[in-house]
DNA sequence: CTTGTTTATATGTATTTATATATTACTGAG
DNA sequence: CTCAGTAATATATAAATACATATAAACAAG
C-alpha cells in the first residue's frame, strides 16, 4: 500500500468522522465534490496545494517529521485522537498514527 | 508565505544540511535534477508522491497531525533537531519547526 | 590568461496528469 | 416518487514532470 493510498483512507475516515459530506468537504476546500470522489476512490495523485486545502478543511495540518522523532509524535497524535467511531475504525484497521508512511524503510 | 514555498525551503535546507547535491537527492528520490532545482527555486506545486520520494531520501516522514496536537508535536520535533548548521539558520529564520501550515488558521 | 574537465544548478520543450466544470447515474432513506 | 450523498463520465485547461541541453563555478594543467 503507497502513501496516496493512506492518504485518501485517512481523508474519507477523517472526513466521516467528523460528520461531512463530499460535498461539504470539497466546498471547503475549494474544489468540486466529483474531485474529493476521486481523491477518495481512484487513487489520485494529489497536489501539495489540494492535500493542504483538503487537511484544513478537516482541522489537520500537513507537516514533515524526521525519522527519529516518528514514534514520539505517533504517540502524541494518538493522545490526540478525535475519539469518534468511524475513526477508530481506521486507526485500528490500519496504523496508529496519521502517518503517511510504507513499510520499504 | 504560503506551504508549497515553506515546503521548497525545508528541502533546499535539509538537503543543504545534509550534504547532498540536487543530483544526488533527485536519484535517492527518483526523480531527475531538473526537478528538484524547479521545486527548490521555481514553487512547483509538488504532488504527494513527489514530496513522500523527496521526504523519505532526506530521512523525513510526511504526516497530518490534528491541529490539537501540533504544539506538542512542534516541540518533538525540535527537539529531534538534527544540529547541523545550515539547517540551524532555517529553523531560526523561520519557524521552530517543520510545520507547513501558514497563518490563517 | 586560456583550455579542458568535472560538478552543481538552471532552463527550454514535450508529455503526462491533476484539476475545473458540467453532467449523469446510482444508491439508500423518507 | 423525491432528496441527499456518492460515484462516474467527457471535455478543457493549467501545471507538474521527464528529457535534453545549457549555464556557471571550481579546479587543474598547459
Amino acid at each position: 500500500m503507497g502513501a496516496i493510498d493512506e492518504i485518501s483512507r485517512t481523508i474519507k475516515a477523517v472526513r466521516r468522522a467528523k460528520g461531512l459530506s463530499q460535498l461539504a468537504l470539497a466546498k471547503t476546500a475549494g474544489m468540486p465534490q466529483s474531485h474529493i470522489s476521486r481523491i477518495e476512490n481512484a487513487g489520485v495523485d494529489l497536489r501539495v496545494s489540494s492535500l493542504t486545502e483538503i487537511a484544513r478543511a478537516l482541522d489537520l495540518e500537513l507537516t514533515l517529521v524526521p525519522r527519529k522523532a516518528l514514534p514520539a509524535v505517533r504517540s502524541i497524535v494518538n493522545s490526540a485522537r478525535v475519539g469518534v467511531s468511524d475513526m477508530e475504525e481506521h486507526w485500528q484497521a490500519n496504523r496508529p498514527a496519521y502517518s503517511l508512511e510504507d513499510d520499504d524503510g
